[in-house]
DNA sequence: CCGACTGTTCGAGGCGATTCGAACAGTTGA
DNA sequence: TCAACTGTTCGAATCGCCTCGAACAGTCGG
């Protein structure tokens, strides 16, 4: 199973916003936000695991996290460097609320 | 019929995010960051009017834009200094794509 | 007054997103 | 070896958004 990451200049705003908006990955993107890097379960412990693995998918196609496999755990964190350089602001407005 | 528009500090970004994510209403914003003033028609005029309808209502409730009557004619523009003082940079990120 | 015009509202239909359970792959530790 | 764990994928059901036509309100010009 491969994590393919879209590069950073292949990030659309489209997708972006579309990842963006819904609840839940809107929850997982301010818990990073807030710990730098989690493993997947940690940001969306409540939730059915086909869902929750439905939504980080979404969150790492769309380019806005960025996923790393360590034996049988998954770790995500912000891409925030590349966000803040494709479209600066937007990951603050969204964790600002 | 009253155009009630949110006012700057009860802007919500999951409202702005949600307002954002479909083509023909990132085309609306982009048109009038063009544009400045336009008519509502002008800014979709291949939709059908109750859809168009639809979308200026989503744009304007989620403070995205402000309308202003003028006889039978609506007329649009962004909200842009108010979005900028909210979230600043998401704007930008939108327009420039 | 009356037809043409802009835009809203309503209900119905369509369609994509979300959700879930079940089955599965791979890893870990006993 | 084997059970427990993390996470993915699949199909099916559900939910909500989008779309449209029809009817409507208000405005404008003749």
């Amino acid at each position: 199973m491969e994590l393919d990451h879209p590069a950073t200049a292949a990030l659309r705003i489209e997708d972006v916003l579309a990842a963006l908006n819904h609840p839940a990955r809107l929850h997982v993107v301010r818990t990073l936000a807030a710990n730098d890097e989690l493993s997947c379960q940690a940001t969306l412990p409540d939730m059915t695991k086909s869902s929750a693995s439905h939504h980080w998918r979404m969150l790492r196609e769309s380019g806005i996290v960025e996923q790393r496999r360590e034996g049988r755990y998954l770790f995500m964190r912000l891409r925030r460097a590349d966000l803040d350089s494709r479209f600066p602001g937007l990951l603050d407005a969204v964790i600002n609320g």
